[in-house]
Formats: C-alpha cells, sequence, structure tokens
DNA sequence: GTAGCTGCAAACTCTTTGCAACTCT
DNA sequence: AGAGTTGCAAAGAGTTTGCAGCTAC
C-alpha cells in the first residue's frame, strides 16, 4: 500500500493540514465519490475546510495523475486513487460502479488505435448493465 | 439513408421550423458538434434560433434515441445521429474525433458483463491517442 | 522570508426553466 | 381549440478565481 501523502510530497506540494484530510478521505474511499462526498467526508474530520480547497486540491491531484477524474453520467465529477488500470461497469438501477480488469481487452484497444494510425495515450471504456437475477 | 423528419413525426413530435432546422444541422454533421455548435450553424439557415430551443431539442431527441450525447471532454456534450453503434478514438493534439467498430470487441464486453453477474444493457469506449508519425 | 496555500464570495460556464405569446395538428 | 413549442431572461448546478491573510518549507 502506497502512502499517498508521501507521492504528494515527491511530487512537490506542500503538505497542509486540509491536503492531509482530503488525501486521507481519498485512500480511504471505497467507491468513487463526488467532489460534494470529498467534501462532506473532508469536513467530518476537519470542518473547517472549504470547497474551492477541494476544487483546487482535487485537480492538482489530478494533474499529477494521483487520482483520476471520471463523468459516468455527465453532470458531476467523480474521483479515484490512480492506482492499476482498469475499468467500470455502472449499474443502472443502483449506481454502484464495479471495478474490472481484462488482459485481453487492453490488447484489441491497442491493436485498433495503431490500425488507425495513432499511439494509444489513454483510453476508457465503461459498461452500463443491470444485474441478471439468479 | 433515413430521413429524421420522418423518424421525429412517427416518435410524435411536433414538426416546427426551428426543429426542421435542428435536424438538417444534425444530419448534414460529419463531426460531433456542441450545442454551441449547432446552434451557430442552425443561426446560419434560421437567424431567429434560441440557444433554449437547441437545449430542448436535443434533450427531447436524446432521450428518444434518435441522438447520442457524449462528453468525451466533461466540461461540455456533443451530439451526433444515432447510427449503428460504433466506437471513438480521439486525437489528443487535434480534437478530431474517429469512429469505429470492432466485432471482436462487442463479444468480450459481453462476455465481461455476464462474468460479473449483469446483463449489458449499454457501453462506451473511447480510446485517447496520438498520431504515429510515418 | 517567500512561494504557495487557504477561505470567502463573486464570477463563470453550461444547462434548465417559468412565462406569455405563438403554432402545429 | 388545445396541447405542445418558442424566445427571452432569469435561475440553477457545478466549477473556477481574485484577493487578503496565513503557513509550510
Amino acid at each position: 500500500m502506497v502512502d499517498l501523502i508521501d507521492v504528494c510530497a515527491e511530487a512537490g506540494m506542500k503538505m497542509t493540514d486540509q491536503r492531509r484530510v482530503i488525501l486521507k478521505v481519498l485512500s480511504d474511499a471505497e467507491d468513487h465519490p463526488s467532489v460534494e462526498t470529498v467534501y462532506e467526508r473532508a469536513k467530518g474530520i476537519d470542518s473547517s475546510i472549504s470547497m474551492a480547497t477541494v476544487y483546487r486540491t482535487l485537480n492538482l491531484l489530478d494533474e499529477l495523475d494521483i487520482v483520476v477524474r471520471h463523468d459516468f453520467n455527465g453532470s458531476f465529477s467523480r474521483y479515484e486513487v490512480n492506482m492499476e488500470h482498469h475499468h467500470h461497469l455502472i449499474d443502472l438501477e443502483t449506481g454502484d460502479v464495479i471495478e474490472f480488469q481484462n488482459e485481453e481487452l487492453e490488447k484489441i484497444k491497442e491493436k485498433i488505435a495503431n490500425e488507425l494510425g495513432y499511439e494509444l495515450v489513454d483510453h476508457r471504456l465503461e459498461l452500463y448493465g443491470r444485474r441478471l437475477k439468479k
């Protein structure tokens, strides 16, 4: 388990109380929280934290690739710590997000890009589904 | 080639001048225009058209699945007429969008969803790349 | 000491909405 | 005639920013 605080320090970020709180919230998150959610959880730890700081910090972390921004449904962004590359299956009924990886898929994508004359830099795959009755 | 006006009429949409103009803009588009772009092109045909109408019409068309909404880069939406299912490769340098299809990919996605206990309802794949020098 | 960070409130961007007038069917 | 549509301007959501004070390094 990597300590986000170390990663940020190495990236040259000044380590403030607020940032420590936000990083803890992100590390502990097992979901893909919105800015609003990160803000609420952070306030639970240090109530003086402001929305602006949450936005600024998340943007910074995104630029540094420490965090990944998603916009699964359009209107607002959601974040997760940048671990190994994976994809998401979004449960259309509950909004739950399930992560998965698939080697075969990675190869095909690389191939498709190359065939189109491109070097693959990034990609995203999202599946939207309904739970099968068992 | 399907006539969008017919499709809309069948869906029960009242056909106004404004809608005819917007549908023409969408049919003619070979790119994936933003609301702003649709608005500008529509104004080129009928300068009295309003932004609100463009928004309302695109939302309606999206609900009817006549059009597909994308948000490739987060901040604003872009639209295209809903043809056969395909995916997008976004050129990171120019912003160009290239469409592609891949049978193999479709099968794998179906399989992944099933393995996770889900029925696949929808999905999206986006590749982001840089043009290979030849 | 100073470059960078913070909270606040105002500003900004994209999108939606209430309303009164108008228009398809 | 009546339900649905329009333009306008105002409101809304989500996000960014200018500023003066504060803090990590």
